[in-house]
DNA sequence: GTCTATAACGCGATAGAC
DNA sequence: GTCTATCGCGTTATAGAC
């Protein structure tokens, strides 16, 4: 039966692409190779090439998720108008992705560090103009003098840089942190002083 | 005479670490061949072997001269008291670097990035005492009152990642800048824009 | 100290039996 | 749709002539 089919390969493909990203997180583009992968999906090495023909495609596949989940957080923009809570909700919401899916933030991190060889023109249709509405946004704030100004690209960085952090350079959080991850409280801890810091920063009541 | 030999090995051994500090940070350190920074070098791949045995020696090396650069930007910790004096070249220092030696801040980002596998153990004994002088340092101003009640961890991280995102996604910054890299003035305001946040953050006047 | 030649190996990808 | 066997290539590392 079809059916039958279709399910095991839909069953593959998500088992696969999460063991791309486990393994991509962990060594890396180049440092990763499909049998890694593989013997991370339990399957075998030339199944994965029958699903994604390249490594590259693989590699594609599991960054366009990635793109998709990080721009849900952002839809505070759209839906509240106040600085002070679109801010709030923002962090909020981007610090616990970087707890609950650090996975995703590490491959994009390691994308951009090497200048984005492999998403390359994407970007230019995706990330840019989502990026200058959110600008747009800030800058408004400024004009109407609800925020003291600031440069809003310099602003949006310190947000994504401080938040993706807590993901991205998670095994150094981790060292300082007498060897042990952050517990509940200590992470919710961080949230706040993150959001406190922005706010005051910007001349808001936190 | 041997004077002469040194010398030959002494300039080699610089331009190989140099080429290499360029392509790991280009291509990570998986995506990059020794054939890669031969090429770079302009020396002949054998002659890296020589004076680096293995791949992960010459790697090491590169990270080895990183750490040192960093300490010379914290040492205004010691140097003076004032929360407001020492952040503020703190902030400056790391800024600089990120836009005068990316290429270390990248390295030294993607093997955070992979769970430090080939610094390992080193970091116990370096960035752990080296990170916890300044947290206490940080916390001593808190009990003073003389900033805000932060986490001093929290805090650190904050101006870790805003100064070193220049360099690490120094790609998305450029690209997000109408594809050119930053103007010396528009750097200088991005220094003030994340100094002003931070200092207003913990309460203190820029 | 330099460089050519090559060994030993792991990788991505594919062909073809099942 | 699955999986074994294999090809061809690029890699690290080294041996040995110069």
């Amino acid at each position: 039966m079809a059916n039958h089919k279709i399910e095991i390969r839909r069953r593959n493909i998500e088992k696969i692409l999460q063991a791309a990203e486990q393994v991509f997180a962990e060594k890396g583009y180049g440092g990763t190779s499909m049998g890694d992968i593989a013997e991370q999906a339990r399957l075998p090495r030339s199944n994965l090439h029958y699903y994604f023909n390249t490594k590259d495609e693989l590699y594609r596949a599991v960054l366009q998720d990635l793109l998709d989940v990080w721009k849900q957080d952002a839809q505070c923009f759209e839906r509240f108008d106040d600085p002070r809570v679109v801010l709030t909700s923002y962090i909020r919401a981007k610090m616990g992705h970087s707890r609950s899916r650090p996975l995703g933030s590490k491959i994009w991190a390691e994308e951009i560090l090497h200048g984005a060889p492999l998403l390359g023109a994407n970007l230019d249709d995706t990330l840019v103009p989502w990026a200058q509405l959110k600008q747009a946004k800030i800058r408004g704030w400024v004009q109407d003098k609800r925020i003291l100004p600031v440069e809003p690209s310099a602003l949006l960085y310190m947000i994504w840089a401080a938040t993706q952090h807590y993901a991205d350079f998670g095994y150094q959080v981790t060292l300082l942190n007498d060897g042990q991850p952050l517990s509940d409280l200590a992470f919710e801890n961080a949230v706040q002083t993150v959001t406190s810091v922005i706010l005051r920063g910007i001349g808001l009541e936190p």
